[in-house]
DNA sequence: TTAGGGTTACAG
DNA sequence: CTGTAACCCTAA
């Protein structure tokens, strides 16, 4: 691989990847002004982040302008060279088990069907962790329906619990329950009678060694914001990926809380929680199985 | 200030 | 020598 002049660090990476999540693609000198970033970056100028992040472009898969230049300057032509991958990113570890490194990858996947324009369908069954919640109360089995403590529990046993995860999921019921996707009596949540056909097929969500998140299509995002991050999703690796969820969880919280808490008034709300939510949950399916301790960067 | 072409430095 | 990553230059 490369040769060092002034090798970017792991930390410099992260940052502006983290800052190309933030303030989007370009706005290299927004991303070294905001006071998160500035002290890791103080030392590279705005050229300096817009060539790494061309590099690092490059280097994932995703073409850059660069790389076309550079093939059509060469002429190349090799008889397997670079076959057209959409994303490589990382392979998947042959751990059976769960593994505590983050893979990118399912995130990547989720960000192939959002960054489809033309998409007309209006996919309203949204969150897998909407999907998350019913499960953890069908199986929990109260007649009486479950309160939040325990569907939290139930939660936590199987997937690992973000920062402030307990918040999110009691925005997350609220949500649910102004939507009469849940019924509410007393302190305990029920699945409403129209949701879900609680017996039925079991939500397949936690499969131990590949995830099967491709076939879930997750809401179309209109955000530029949110392009940048799936964007910059691609070249990600396993380290930045999980120093990127780890921030990423905390935004989305705070984009859904608030977002939550307006839509109980108004419904234009709904579609940013959604962006934000639908990212979340790639996230949090990822490092499910994570410790806490240790998913905080 | 940014995007892109071009150049230099270094690893393989 | 070739490929890559950091660095440099310039047009828009």
């Amino acid at each position: 691989m490369g040769a060092p002049k002034q090798r970017w660090t792991a930390d410099e990476e992260a940052a502006l990847k983290a800052g190309v999540a933030k303030h989007g693609t370009g706005k290299w000198r927004t991303i070294l002004r905001d006071p998160e970033f500035t002290a890791v970056l103080r030392l590279r100028s705005n050229v300096d982040l817009k060539d790494k992040w061309r590099n690092l472009s490059v280097t994932a898969g995703g073409y850059g302008s660069r790389e076309r230049a550079r093939m059509a300057l060469k002429g190349g032509k090799r008889g397997s060279m670079v076959v057209a991958g959409p994303i490589d990113v990382d392979e998947k570890i042959p751990d059976n088990n769960d593994n505590i490194i983050i893979d990118a990858q399912p995130l990547a996947v989720v960000a192939e069907p959002m960054q489809l324009e033309s998409s007309p369908e209006k996919d309203k069954s949204v969150a897998r962790l909407d999907d998350l919640i019913l499960e953890a109360i069908k199986e929990i089995k109260e007649s009486s329906g479950s309160n939040k403590a325990a569907i939290s529990a139930y939660i936590e046993e199987q997937y690992w619990p973000p920062n402030g995860f307990d918040k999110l999921l009691l925005a997350k019921l609220k949500a649910m329950v102004a939507t009469g996707k849940l019924i509410k009596v007393n302190q305990k949540y029920r699945i409403a009678p129209s949701s879900y056909s609680s017996g039925g097929k079991s939500t397949k969500m936690y499969s131990t060694g590949e995830m099967d998140i491709g076939n879930n299509n997750v809401k179309q995002l209109s955000k530029p914001q949110v392009d940048a991050e799936l964007d910059k999703m691609k070249s990600m690796s396993k380290e930045e990926a999980a120093a990127f969820a780890a921030r990423a969880v905390a935004e989305a919280e705070a984009a859904i809380a608030e977002a939550e808490e307006a839509a109980r008034a108004a419904e234009a709300a709904e579609a940013e929680a959604d962006a934000a939510k639908a990212f979340l949950d790639a996230v949090v399916f990822t490092m499910r199985n994570r410790n806490p301790a240790s998913a905080v960067y």
